[in-house]
DNA sequence: TTATTTGCAAAAACTTTGCTGATAA
DNA sequence: TTATCAGCAAAGTTTTTGCAAATAA
């Protein structure tokens, strides 16, 4: 279904627009929100909208083009990539890094057998305390 | 910090909203949202507010008393247990099941030592086909 | 008694939608 | 040329907050 490429499929309209939004996602490595992607495209789109942001964004999510993370605040995130990755946020500073998952088809294996489900793939987030955050621990309280 | 108990901390006013919020989310295995879990109590305490049912959720969940789960679809769930283990949801019948996590230590040191974060704990979502829907797997698109 | 909690209502935060004009193919 | 898409504004959905009254300890 997903070509695993940065292309837009060439059914639909490629607007500049779409390929700005694309473009700046893949950019970063951050998981910005929709609201922080539609800051960092209207430097390029001054008269850009927040609804043609979120209108791409979901359907490129849908397309397979990019993915949606739904764990963790109150806003949505999305990543420009569609490998298959687990993340891990900082507890302190709310960092989030990518987390490479190698492991990633004997565990399905592991969890079809343990729940009888036939397992298609999975969304991971861990919680932890970032290098930066580990040196500075003093006695502050996790959040 | 938890006390991996059902009884809530002393040191906090035990009122009948939160008590009944409490039981009614251990009642079951379904994980719900907000507003679900308002409905069921509100059977218990035709009065209560939906915004205590918000409070009681936040505070709970602050507690280490009941988790939150961020992953998917657009309203928060609850889960009435604390324990650590893996959500998967049925990508045709939207059901959520839920899954034991035995390799859970040696999978946060493998983290660990890939990012150089220190973990704490992760919340993990699978996407699959359940039981029932494996057996009436027909043509059908998965969503 | 008194600090915490509730219910209510209003606001906030985030996302989606309807409509009209613009545009890619 | 025309079906799709963008921009704008308005509405929808979910969650949070302020405040006065109620209540657990």
């Amino acid at each position: 279904m997903c070509k695993g490429s940065s292309m837009l499929p060439e059914k639909f309209r490629n607007t500049h627009q779409r390929q700005v939004i694309l473009e700046e996602l893949q950019s970063v490595k951050t998981h910005p929100t929709a609201d922080e992607l539609y800051a960092m495209v209207r430097q390029r789109m001054p008269r850009i909208s927040l609804a043609t942001v979120y209108r791409n964004l979901e359907w490129m999510a849908a397309e397979g083009i990019v993915q949606k993370i739904e764990v963790g605040g109150r806003q949505k995130r999305y990543d420009g990539t569609t490998a298959e990755h687990a993340h891990i946020r900082c507890v302190v500073c709310g960092r989030v890094a990518d987390v490479a998952l190698h492991q990633q088809k004997s565990a399905d294996h592991r969890i079809e057998d343990a729940c009888g489900y036939k397992v298609f793939g999975c969304r991971l987030e861990f919680r932890g305390l970032c290098p930066a955050c580990q040196e500075q621990a003093d006695c502050r309280q996790a959040v």
